[in-house]
DNA sequence: ATAAGGATGCAACGGAAGTGCATTTATTGT
DNA sequence: ACAATAAATGCACTTCCGTTGCATCCTTAT
């Protein structure tokens, strides 16, 4: 817990109490976290601070939103050193078919494509879709 | 409008006024299409029918789906022999984040990716984001 | 002409993101 | 310790988009 409050402090997150709940409970869980769901978890918070929060996250570079083409909106926490909010940590995602989570994959950064003239590429989202690890039994 | 009511019959969708003029509308325009921007065009349409026809169309293979991390669906025609139905024209989306239309790159399919043992990729969605080769004037 | 099936229109629903404002809690200066 | 200030939280409400149910209209086949 301790850690927690270091690490929202070092990102410049005043670590308050629901924030550092919040934050544990992303990292325990492996795959990206949409808001429904810490609203699930945490029933006696209000889902706008639970907005705000991931909210200020996201914007102090604690965790990083996914588009996995679901329609909702997830969050992931960010690799130590990752730099996400300088669009250099573009590592894909890969969104399971059957359990519907969705998981970074950080090692596997998305291949530079070279456009027609013209176009200037600033960000990119690469979502692979299929069956994940766990729900191919392998 | 000869051209128009062929290709639907032959998709399998029966060519009717209103989705005629919809295959219309989207063949002039060169961007990805929202059901509102078909709602703002057909003033006097129905949404109802509007996003029935868009969904016939998709299901037939006359258009594909587009996320381009806007948060609204779009569609475009398929390509003559575009097989995106059976996932196997992977081609790229490009967002221009000035215009905020979204292309399709048909000439650039998404490269394939090595996962790890026990992932199954079934589909892919590769959007890059940036400035559109009209906005960049060049 | 009639029956059947498909297309269209109207109304309403639901999920999710987002905003304004009041209230509570924490921080700072005296 | 107290007042002033700023930040965080909670409640209500809104908007946008996608979606569905059902009634009606139109087209097609018998
Ligand atoms: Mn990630
Ligand atoms: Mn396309
Ligand atoms: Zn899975
Ligand atoms: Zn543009």
């Amino acid at each position: 817990m301790k850690e927690i409050e270091q690490r929202l402090t070092e990102n410049g997150v005043r670590p308050t109490a629901m924030r550092m709940l919040i934050y544990k409970y992303l990292a325990q869980k492996d795959a990206a976290i949409a808001l429904t769901d810490i609203e699930n978890a945490f029933a006696k918070a209000d889902r706008t601070t639970l907005f705000r929060t991931l909210k200020t996250f996201e914007q102090k570079g604690v965790v990083h939103q996914i588009d996995d083409g679901t329609g909702v909106q997830k969050y992931a926490l960010c690799e130590p050193g990752c730099n996400c909010e300088l669009e250099q940590d573009l590592h894909l995602h890969f969104h399971c078919t059957n359990c519907d989570e969705t998981v970074c994959l950080t090692e596997h950064k998305i291949p530079h494509i070279n456009l027609p003239e013209g176009y200037i590429t600033e960000d990119a989202n690469l979502v692979l879709k299929g069956i994940c690890e766990k729900c191919s039994g392998q």
